[in-house]
DNA sequence: GAGTTTGAAACT
DNA sequence: CAGTTTCAAACTC
């Protein structure tokens, strides 16, 4: 870890020390104060800043990054060191540090050891710890992987038993000082003050990543979503710790639930799990935000619910992390596995008997078809999935495989169980049991952008070396197939917009056969400021280049937008030998026409020609693609495959899942105006439902709105106020703007047209400050 | 697989 | 801002 985010992480703990809060902590039991040790500030690095910056990455996929930053990281804390640290109790706990000293034991282990020999710092965490739920899927190698997944794990059990800690402590400190009220109603209470404040913002991470990380291969995602998002706030012990942690996952029994809350508050535990925490710095930093002031006693339950409050919404981000990236590694290792069949085993962590290495793969947490484990994709590649034709379609069904199949590899990292042809084997096979049938491709594709695009698994992980040119003939091969191309980069770095990773804002990975390559992980900082140097010059470089235009057309109810002519290109193309009939022309790659922000020479763009069509937001346009639309209707193969392929419902989304890194990296205070609707979320996670495109149901005018307004990056508003910037601002005035785009755009044209980008850049905007501080302007 | 063509991106 | 160069993907053989 470096050492800028070490010393960020050890700083608030100083300023922690000599809070009231941490005084009152600290006074509640004879035990150490929080300590900044070696062990603990690096998986605090990690919980934290590079959670942070996994939000910020490129990738749409802080899971893995965050697996990967996990992994890597603790990889690089020497061994001796860990366990040093930790033996000597420097504020570790028990769990942890027993976790660390196993070196990868599952959370049992761990937990069992720590409670055979607990150290004096810490005599009830361990022990309370243990009273979980059984976690049998012991991994007798000891591998560290999956302490990682456990400590991961681990940590959204201790931040909600810490929140439960701290409010438990609230209570008994009142308890002191109060007359003591009745016990139970102050919980609840104290529940609803804790949950309640916030409970839009926790609103906010839960949607796509508890339910998604919750989901069981059988159950309806879409349900699921509803379920959650709707549920969480108001009752979060209860659906929460019986619906959701009913047997998924182990580390859920770790969540509160009111019986638990009622029971009588331990306060060694409390503090333990305050301790055990590294969550206080990011307490504190916002409990620092309330004022304490004179009256500390008085102040201090104000400032603990709220504090709590903050703190555990942003510890939410982070557990929002980790929870979605437990939910993409499913995929590699076990697809579809039937949590409900076996759903006692399916513990913390998984690790199965007959592998030498357990892994996250093996990871037992469901896969369902549309989950957030598929594919980013979108964005990528002048947004090749704008295909219009019936094998458009299945292509971009094998794409969507096939990145997924990608994503396996990486997923799978240095640690996966699977090696070689075993694991391309696995991969293969789980790319066929992800072989979707149209709908489920539909559903897909909504998520796919929520899926984090796959190159950012590869943080820190061994490429196999393979020979460039084998590698490109594979990525050949595949691209017709699977469109797992990757870029072929030699002398740009894959840091230019010539690199069709970085353009496509994603992580360079094995299957390119780039040479110098800087697209990666580890020279993130580089990456962004490279981003941030080019998006200076032109803002929407990393937009992409394919902008859509949706709207309601029929009442048949089928999405009827799908055309490729209502999809442009975001600059148009300047084709001169290729008359835009092959893919030199990034129209025609786009699968969208040439508008007259074309300067392509003889035309023959298949898609669509300038000629006597304008740009979206031409009333003749509107009134062609209306026709087209209606007729698509009548053809209702090839309306459905174009609903597959262009429909707007990944946008919708992509949006409100908060899926985009920019989103997921956006603060909770911008965020939650808009996502914490549950209405629009339960609209959102309805339409998935239904399979009915977003645009066309009115209700989503509204919704539209709000995902194309205060959560959605100006670029992807598609509004006026986009073109004119983007006019203003490109370097290459002439081309990038199309004329029209911006003037017929009023929300009440024809039921709310507006300009989709085709996709979300998966590079944080470098609005955005990469380390969190500022996340959004 | 090597070489060519092409057009976007970058540079001047 | 136009012209030129660089670059890598697409394409051809």
């Amino acid at each position: 870890m470096d050492t800028p985010e070490r010393s960020k992480v050890v700083t608030p703990i100083s300023k922690f020390e000599d809070s009231p809060v941490f005084n009152f902590i600290n006074n509640l039991s004879p035990i150490q104060p929080v300590k900044s040790v070696n062990a603990a500030q690096t998986f605090h690095s990690l919980s934290y800043a590079s959670i942070t910056s996994i939000f910020t990455s490129p990738h749409v996929n802080p899971q893995k990054e965050l697996r990967s930053l996990l992994r890597h990281s603790f990889s690089e804390l020497p061994k001796h060191e860990t366990s040093s640290d930790i033996d000597n109790g420097h504020g570790l706990c028990v769990g942890e540090a027993q976790a660390i000293r196993s070196s990868g034991c599952t959370v049992k282990c761990s937990l069992n050891e720590a409670n055979l020999d607990p150290p004096d710092e810490c005599p009830d965490v361990s022990s309370d710890l243990a009273k979980s739920e059984p976690c049998d899927g012991g991994s007798p190698n000891h591998n560290i992987t999956p302490f990682y997944i456990a400590r991961s794990d681990l940590k959204w059990d201790v931040s909600l038993d810490k929140r439960k800690g701290l409010f438990l402590t609230q209570v008994e400190h009142q308890d002191k000082h109060d007359s003591k009220p009745n016990e139970e109603e102050l919980t609840q209470c104290g529940w609803e003050n804790l949950i309640g404040d916030d409970a839009d913002n926790l609103l906010i991470f839960d949607p796509s990543t508890e339910a998604d990380a919750f989901d069981g291969p059988n159950e309806n995602s879409q349900e699921n979503d509803v379920k959650l998002c709707n549920s969480f706030p108001s009752s979060l012990q209860r659906d929460v710790a019986d619906d959701v942690a009913e047997g998924l996952q182990l580390n859920v029994s770790f969540l509160p639930c009111p019986e638990e809350m009622n029971s009588v508050p331990d306060v060694d535990h409390i503090k333990e799990q305050v301790e055990m925490d590294q969550t206080p710095q990011i307490f504190l930093e916002n409990f620092q935000n309330h004022s304490l002031t004179s009256d500390r006693n008085h102040k201090l339950d104000y400032g603990f619910t709220s504090g709590i409050s903050i703190a555990c919404k942003v510890e939410f981000q982070q557990q929002r992390g980790t929870r979605r990236r437990c939910l993409n590694f499913e995929v590699p290792g076990v697809p579809k596995m039937s949590l409900q069949s076996d759903s006692t085993s399916h513990n913390l962590i998984s690790c199965p008997s007959d592998e030498e290495h357990p892994s996250v793969d093996s990871h037992p947490v469901p896969l369902r078809a549309g989950s957030p484990c598929m594919l980013p994709g979108i964005g990528l590649h002048l947004n090749t999935l704008a295909k219009t034709s019936r094998d458009k379609l299945l292509t971009r069904g094998a794409m969507l495989s096939g990145r997924r199949l990608i994503s396996m590899p990486s997923s799978a990292g240095p640690l996966s169980p699977f090696t070689g042809q075993e694991h391309q084997d696995k991969s293969l096979s789980i790319q066929r049991d992800l072989e979707l049938p149209g709908n489920e491709i539909q559903d897909l594709m909504i998520v796919q952008n929520d899926a984090s695009e796959v190159p950012a698994l590869t943080y820190g992980e061994d490429l196999r070396p393979i020979s460039p040119k084998k590698k490109r003939r594979k990525s050949e091969i595949g691209s017709e197939s699977d469109s797992c191309k990757r870029c072929n980069c030699k002398k740009s770095q894959c840091l230019k917009l010539y690199c069709e990773c970085f353009a496509a804002g994603v992580f360079c990975v094995e299957p390119c056969s780039c040479q110098g390559c800087f697209n990666k992980p580890i020279h993130q900082e580089k990456v962004l400021t490279t981003r941030k140097q080019i998006e200076s010059r032109n803002p929407i470089a990393f937009a992409p280049k394919v902008i859509r235009a949706s709207e309601s057309s029929c009442d048949t109810g089928e999405d009827t937008n799908k055309t490729p002519a209502s999809a442009r290109h975001k600059r148009g193309c300047n084709c001169k030998k290729s008359s835009c009939l092959k893919k030199y022309c990034e129209c025609y790659q786009g699968g969208v026409g040439c508008s007259v922000s074309c300067r392509c020479e003889g035309c023959k763009n298949a898609f669509g020609r300038k000629d006597g069509i304008s740009l979206l937001g031409d009333e003749e346009f509107d009134q062609e693609e209306e026709k087209n639309a209606c007729e698509e209707t009548d053809k209702p193969d090839e309306g459905q495959q174009n609903a597959n392929i262009q429909t707007d419902i990944p946008q919708f989304p992509e949006n409100m899942s908060q899926s985009t890194p920019t989103q997921d990296f956006r603060p909770p205070q911008t965020l939650a105006p808009t996502v914490g609707d549950s209405s629009q979320l339960e609209s959102c996670t309805t339409l998935r439902n239904c399979d009915i495109p977003l645009p066309q149901c009115g209700k989503f005018g509204s919704l539209g709105k709000s995902i194309l307004g205060d959560d959605t990056p100006a670029i992807l508003r598609g509004n006026r106020s986009l073109i004119s910037g983007v006019k203003a601002s490109s370097p290459n005035r002439k081309r990038v703007s199309p004329p029209h785009i911006g003037t017929r755009l009023t929300p009440n044209h024809k039921g709310g047209r507006k300009l989709i980008l085709k996709s979300i850049p998966s590079f944080p905007s470098l609005n955005t400050d990469v380390n969190s501080e500022n996340p959004m302007k």
